[in-house]
DNA sequence: GTACGTGATGTAAACGTTTTCCATACCTTA
DNA sequence: TAAGGTATGGAAAACGTTTACATCACGTAC
């Protein structure tokens, strides 16, 4: 109304300086190194910044202190729908602490396979992030070795076994969250075990392998061959599987699934041969997605807390960013069993 | 091994000048402006720029060019997990189109409510984005009012049907998709319809709801006041729902929902009272997620193809930048009804 | 032969910050 | 009182681009 529109459209530090009687470089300080400044001119800078709605640009900031003040994320899109909300909860997490932090988060999504290292290429080579976080690591995880090689800050949800440079992750445990679960399905009388894993190639897959392996020979149970499936991940892949698995003469009595989304296909399938999870075979699965509370019956599977995690990897991340050792940026989670509907003891 | 590694390290539009031989002008140009220079010195340059890895400097760009070059999506975090992967999906499609584009996407999450729009305000009046998509629109959206009033360019994903000033939109049109829901329910016979819909205070839920209301009136079927209930989308509520519904004397032969997580809902209602969904009764959902394949039985519903939206929305975004005209920019797409195994004939 | 368009290039000024120097004034201390 | 520290603030140089403007050579039209 009485301001005048058209001057208050570039508010930049120079206005403010120049409204405050003082040098740009008062009023930068006022606001990034607020002790070297006197009280008094401090105050009226920063009344007059508020005044004016003064947001210094992000790019002059960027281009003189040489940083993107962003931190990326890639993700993987499936040729299919999304069926697993993995990523929104990393997000989320994410995102919380980031803004916090003064820094922006860049998405960028891509097709699974080679172009998405060029992603990451396009990333840090182009000077787009300061930092990355990477998720569903492989055991071999070039993109790890890449950003490794490119000296560039990096935190991984989930590690990768085959690099042996140290790196800073955050894993949840599935080694033991499988060997908790076997271990659980072992004491309720299960022998008749079988197990769909995931893909190999993903370093989880391994981990949680190895915890039902040890879990069984432990206990000094033969673990069948003929029972240990690969899946790619997906509800239909967990059907289709269980339906082999399902074939007479011999049945397992229960069956492990490296993720909820196959195991929820288990149910499935179990559910069109009559059979009833949780009773005439067993089910667990890992993640607990929230579809697991309500699938029929409702699916014992391991929790892993995205959303925390998201929330301590930019902690982590920010740390790094900051100095931190790697050796101080290494952590395992331990995942928690919650058994709802799908686990009983064996039918005899 | 014989190239300087140091000096590698910063390469920028000086050394790729120099090395040519050329002022970093005629290097500018010959990125950005091609025809304005020699085919000699254009190949020279090139051959330069490639050998070297040179990537401008996007702060560099940004901050000459006056934008940001990117474009921001807010994602609202819901309180507790994730059970929808329509941002995700959304992701996907936007994030093809970007890249092509140059541009980054920005993503931000924040809480539902208050702070939602303090977020919108920190990314385009910090200039960190060029413009946006929205999503989720509410029927008074403030954040589109918001952005028309600042007069940034952005793209909404469905309509906010009480903003009277035009701005570009694309949307499904749910009074059609179930429109013709409804019209597939009386024509199976059904009579005794229920309806449990979504918050008003979304866009689509007015939609959604006057479709209903729409082929019920034409077919002189009345609507039944106890039957219209609203739900918060989640599947928790959408059981809850059904529960109620479900309370006899007189139970609904058909149940209509907002979306497919209520649905789905719904259906676990169902089965718990050992009634079949699309016997006994009949269940609609809308979304097509992709739970809705595999959910017992397989859920009917009304189609949204969510990445392809996506695509077209970044399509859209990037023509509003471009300069199209708001009038140009305002689509309607019409929904597919996937009939899969909820929805069948009443009982008599 | 002069004037003039044209095409190719260079010069230099931005864009909005942060930060390194300096300069000044003041206070302390011997 | 001189010397030296300590606050405080300004001037100016970056950061890496793009682009308006100037320059220059060269052909062409009169």
């Amino acid at each position: 109304m009485s301001g005048h529109k058209l001057s208050s459209l570039a508010v930049d530090i120079r206005r403010v300086a120049a409204e405050a009687g003082v040098s740009i470089a008062t009023v930068s300080r006022v606001l990034n190194n607020p002790g070297r400044v006197s009280p008094q001119t401090r105050e009226r800078v920063l009344e007059i910044a508020t005044r004016l709605g003064y947001r210094p640009n992000p790019n002059g900031k960027r281009l003189r202190k040489g940083r993107a003040e962003t931190i990326g994320l890639v993700i993987p899109s499936p040729q299919g729908r999304f069926a697993d909300s993995f990523f929104l909860e990393l997000l989320a997490g994410l995102g919380e602490g980031l803004s916090d932090a003064g820094l922006d988060l860049l998405v960028a999504t891509c097709p699974p396979g080679a172009e998405e290292l060029a992603c990451y290429r396009r990333l840090v080579e182009g000077k787009r992030v300061d930092g990355l976080v990477v998720a569903r690591t492989r055991r071999y995880d070039e993109r790890i070795a890449y950003l490794l090689e490119q000296n560039i800050p990096f935190v991984s949800h989930g590690r990768s076994d085959l690099i042996s440079t140290p790196y800073p992750y955050l894993d949840v445990d599935g080694r033991q969250g499988f060997y908790m679960a076997t271990q659980h399905l072992l004491h309720l009388g299960h022998r008749d075990i079988a197990y769909i894993g995931a893909p190999h190639e993903l370093n989880f897959a391994t981990h949680r392998l190895a915890g039902f392996q040890q879990a069984m020979l432990e206990a000094s149970v033969p673990i069948r061959p003929e029972w240990l499936l690969e899946g790619d991940l997906s509800e239909k892949s967990g059907h289709q599987l269980a339906q082999s698995l399902l074939e007479p003469p011999e049945l397992p009595t229960a069956i492990l699934c490296a993720n909820d989304l196959m195991a929820l296909g288990v149910l499935r399938a179990l559910r069109e041969r009559g059979l009833r999870g949780g009773r005439e075979v067993s089910v667990i699965g890992y993640d607990d997605i929230p579809q697991a509370q309500f699938s029929d019956p409702p699916l014992s599977t391991v929790h892993q807390p995205f959303r925390d995690t998201g929330k301590r990897l930019v902690e982590m991340l920010l740390a790094r960013l900051g100095g931190a050792p790697v050796s101080a940026l290494q952590e395992v989670w331990v995942p928690e069993l919650v058994l709802r509907g799908s686990d009983g003891p064996p039918q005899t």
